[in-house]
RNA sequence: GCGCUUGUAGCUCAGUUUGGAUAGAGCGCGGCCCUGCGGAGGCUGAGGUCGUGGGUUCGAACCCCACCAAGCGUACCA
């Protein structure tokens, strides 16, 4: 990466500064490399001479002229200029970026991708709701993120599984499978009232009404908890089969589904907790079964078995990150959770602790709640009261690119209100019909060359010096940056911008520069730097997971 | 009360990790550009006390402190 060429590059002249006398021999500050926003400083500059300067007291523009005379040639580099107040400011020789072209066109779909992760087992889990009703659309957001930045990390060269954790036993179950058995025999006309802290969605009249279709009343005629458990599992099995057909229309795909379940039948559960027994974690107290977390610098201690003996979620979770880190030897897990689980976020740090795992394998992203609206209106979203708009309904109403791009143009911080109206109206406009219509536009122009029969792979692309061309190869260049950047920061939004910029300056270069024209060598070389625009639109596109159309 | 997150242009948001060069984008608003490969495009203008007040620094949207506002959390719910 150029970025790190730099820096070599300029440990060299401090080297040689040293040596020579003419810097202190003070211990170097991490060198930073960024990319300037102003075009008029270059592509890339660094700070060093400003911090230098703070330690050696000494004026910044004159330690940048130093260390300008002492650095060494690079093929890559046209210059490197000292400039106020204490930058140095590298731009990059012309046919150097024209050739990289052929490079782009050589890599074609990998161009971008890296050998970061070294080959690192990373899990990426997110969603992961109750199966006790649809999907809505604040889970579509943690659903997006957590694809995109799985599809990122494979990309770095990261050994990725996406994972789907379906909390299929507990408490949440136990009322659902009661509110659906009362569903049921209201739906065969007898009186039942819906557990008062249960499921009342309309979602769950429809669930009993498709099941007395298909199995008419013979749960009725079982005694009650038999009926409970039969039907429950039955109801919970469909609602899981909805959750993947959503996930999948979002072009969501997880590796593994994981069940809660699993970690008692196969014992997992009952051996973590005899591990943090022995490692004293866990006392009894107030007939309860507690998690000592305040040994590890906590708040507060945590409930992992209730006096009535049932565990909590959060017993079980311990289990399963024990799965994740002991059994499964994650190197790095990735936890994506709602802002509303903000709170269970250092308990399972703590316990991460107590099993002996790093805390900083395991990383937890959370993202800031989706408030709904409908023209201005408010719009509740919580399932457990009901009436709510489905991720289904939102997919269908502004298409699944647009609802992709929406929530990826945001970072996961940012509170966001998703206004229905608004995200179709603005989609009919931009941003994301902008982005796919650059790659269309390339389309069409593939289309002609080929229907002239016009044969580029010798296309010479030193032919490419004008300002837009030079722009655009810029830009394509940014790509591998920006994917270890991603990688590095676990912020995808970036990719949104990222897209956004690319089809501007191609939009740009399409202005100024005409392709096909009776300039044979020329049309050549042109060919090949749309054919690599084409490449990288279409691949910042599929990592988002979007499609990138050729007509449309 | 305490904790986490957020507050940047009329609106929706980047930029805050690593303090630096006139604070960016899209939408909206004003003005331009169609004899050429897809005008779902291009160019351009207006629009900002970076929540408020202090502090550190040669330099702060970015670091520190206080305050204000919003969301979430603070369960033997998940």
């Amino acid at each position: 990466m150029l970025r790190d060429r730099l820096i070599t590059l300029l440990t060299e002249a401090v080297n040689k500064a040293q040596k020579d006398g003419k810097l202190p021999a003070v211990v170097l500050p991490e060198i930073t490399i960024e990319r300037p926003q102003n075009a008029e400083h270059g592509d890339y500059a660094s700070n060093l001479p400003l911090k230098l300067a703070r330690l050696v007291k000494n004026n910044p523009m004159s330690i940048a002229g130093e260390l300008v005379a002492l650095l060494p040639p690079a093929e890559e580099i046209e210059s490197a200029v000292a400039t106020p107040p204490g930058f140095i400011n590298f731009t990059l020789k012309n046919d150097w970026l024209s050739r990289q072209v052929d490079s782009i066109l050589k890599d074609s779909e990998f161009f971008g991708n890296s050998k970061l992760g070294q080959g690192k087992k990373v899990q990426v889990e997110f969603v992961s709701i109750n199966p006790t009703g649809p999907i809505h659309v604040g889970h579509g957001r943690g659903a997006i993120l957590g694809s995109t930045l799985a599809n990122v990390l494979s990309a770095s060269g990261h050994k990725v599984e996406k994972e789907y954790y379906f909390n299929d036993a507990g408490n949440q179950m136990d009322i659902f499978k009661r509110s659906l058995y009362a569903r049921y025999l209201q739906s065969l006309g007898e009186k039942a009232e819906v557990p008062e802290n249960g499921y009342h969605g309309s979602y769950m009249v429809d669930l009993a009404k498709e099941i007395v279709a298909e199995y008419g009343d013979k749960f009725r005629k079982l005694d009650e908890a038999e009926a409970i458990k039969q039907l429950g599992e039955i109801g919970i099995g469909k609602i899981k089969d909805k959750i993947r057909e959503d996930l999948a229309q979002l072009r969501v795909e997880y590796d593994v589904w994981f069940r809660e379940q699993s970690l008692y039948e196969n014992g997992q559960y009952d051996k973590v907790m005899q591990l943090l027994r022995k490692g004293g974690y866990i006392a009894e107290k107030e007939g309860a079964t507690w998690f000592v977390s305040t040994s590890l610098g906590e708040d507060k201690d945590n409930v992992v078995v209730r006096s009535n003996s049932a565990p909590t979620y959060f017993a079980t979770d311990i289990a399963y990150h024990y799965n994740k880190f002991l059994e499964r030897k994650f190197d790095k897990v990735i936890d994506i959770w709602g802002a509303d689980h903000q709170g269970h976020v250092p308990r399972m740090k703590a316990v991460a602790t107590a099993l002996g795992i790093e805390p900083e394998r395991l990383q937890i992203i959370i993202h800031q709640l989706v408030t709904l609206k409908r023209g201005g209106e408010l719009v509740r979203v919580s399932k457990r009261t009901g009436d709510l708009i489905t991720l289904e309904e939102v997919m269908d109403e502004v298409g699944v690119d647009a609802c992709r791009f929406f929530f990826l143009a945001r970072s996961a911080t940012s509170q966001m209100d998703f206004d229905l109206e608004l995200a179709k109206k603005q989609s009919q406009d931009n941003p994301v019909y902008y982005v796919q219509y650059a790659h269309a536009r390339i389309a069409s122009i593939m289309r002609l060359a080929d229907e002239k029969k016009i044969d580029y792979s010798d296309g010479d692309v030193s032919l490419l010096k004008t300002q837009p061309e030079l722009t655009l190869i810029r830009k394509l260049l940014s790509l591998p940056e920006l994917i270890e950047m991603i990688s590095v920061t676990s912020e995808p939004h970036h990719l949104a911008y990222y897209a956004q910029d690319l089809a501007t300056v191609f939009h740009a270069f399409y202005k100024d520069c005409r392709v096909v024209t009776d300039d044979a060598a020329m049309t050549k070389a042109r060919l090949k730097l749309v054919m690599a625009t084409k490449t990288v639109l279409a691949k910042t596109l599929h990592l988002m997971g979007m499609t990138a159309p050729d007509r449309m």
